[in-house]
DNA sequence: AATAAGGTTGTATGAATTACAAGATTGAAT
DNA sequence: ATTCAATCTTGTAATTCATACAACCTTATT
């Protein structure tokens, strides 16, 4: 069944998903956008979104946009926030749900689909303006990943499998914009019962860093027994 | 224009909002509910909503039900979640945002609407099976509204101007589940800078604790020059 | 004068945060 | 072999904060 031809029927007053990507790179987060390939806002960059099927779980709306661009499966998704104002969409009353994903830059193949000629990913720092009420979408939702990054350990979703204790620093000094000791950071994560050694990088120009990496298993054993609460 | 003789031409896609109202009381946190007055689940208990009308604000919407129901005007809303499941409504699909009001209990005049024969407000400890996906949308929210008392200044939308520091902690005692130290939480409500000591209660039957009050404009005043953050 | 509830003071402990200094380790470049 | 650059570690000192708990004072009613 092809939806998108029943889109006039039901477009006077429908329902959409905005799927906001991060990553992390070179001590930067960064953000999938696309380029729109179709007005209204033709041409410019946007956060990938698409109207939800009257019979579609928005949660399944979610995975099949983030597939749709990433060729990602598996991915937790996570609600940020429901922007409803009246004239947000030029063409009609869309009213939009905002989910946002953290993935591991590497493992995400972006393709261009038909709404998009272009896939990038972008530093935060770097994005300008974008189309409808994509901004305030952004901002909102980077306040709400700031939240869950201080008390979920949700930052190992941003980072590879195994990772450096500098690339964990970096990443929270990116997010809150703010400069952190090197000893005491460390100290802080020697700490954490679910973050352990195992290797040492190979084929750096350098000392190797060691690499770690989060149990996850051994997380939710403590949090369901109350033993632990992440605080960052 | 009266919207809901549409209702059938948009009830197949259909976007509503549910409103609940936190009150509190004799110790207890409190929620108001309606008893449902047509179907389906007639004669259930229910969070009040209502559909949004296609040209309404969210934030509009959710303003009108309050009032609608309490009377209330003025009240700060906060959006808490978007629930999309595509049967959660026996009769199509309609997808739900959830926001939540703080009410001072003494000020909220409820009265029941079309919509309802019945408005009660229930002790959240008390609340049973409510009709729909309520009770879901419940437990999320109160999640959420928890999350922001430890971290803004929400707690004083639910008690009176004026307020002794007993209910101040068994306000948190009971959203918590877990007791304070009297002398302790005492000792660290008075850091905070924008907690002040007014008068004291009178017709008392023993002897009358101190009343406090908020002062929101030094709260934001040190928000805004980043002099204090709110911790519980 | 007794009672009940409100309210205060103090102390001891341990945990966590912050700031800073200094040194050890590893691999690459020369 | 030496130097360099980056990684990583150790230690210390001051400070703040949270927690637990005991003892006691104050104000009103009865």
């Amino acid at each position: 069944m092809n939806y998108k031809i029943e889109f006039d029927k039901f477009f006077s007053y429908s329902f959409s998903l905005d799927c906001l990507i991060f990553g992390f790179e070179n001590g930067q987060i960064h953000l999938l956008l696309i380029k729109r390939n179709m007005d209204p806002h033709k041409g410019e960059w946007a956060i990938p979104g698409d109207l939800v099927y009257p019979d579609e779980d928005l949660d399944d709306a979610g995975k099949r946009i983030l597939h749709d661009l990433t060729n990602l499966e598996g991915i937790r998704l996570h609600q940020s926030q429901t922007f409803g104002k009246p004239k947000r969409h030029p063409q009609g009353r869309v009213i939009t749900c905002a989910y946002f994903a953290l993935t591991k830059m590497e493992e995400v193949n972006a393709v261009a689909s038909s709404w998009a000629t272009e896939v990038k990913w972008i530093p935060l720092h770097k994005v300008k303006q974008l189309a409808f009420d994509h901004n305030e979408i952004l901002s909102s939702t980077f306040e709400i990943l700031k939240i869950k990054l201080s008390n979920e350990p949700l930052c190992f979703d941003l980072l590879p499998e195994k990772f450096t204790l500098n690339e964990l620093q970096q990443l929270y000094e990116y997010a809150f914009n703010s400069d952190l000791n090197k000893a005491n950071f460390r100290k802080k994560i020697k700490h954490i019962p679910f973050i352990s050694h195992d290797e040492k990088q190979i084929n750096v120009k350098h000392r190797p860093a060691k690499l770690f990496s989060f149990d996850q298993k051994r997380y939710k054993d403590l949090l369901a027994r109350q033993e632990y609460s992440f605080k960052m």
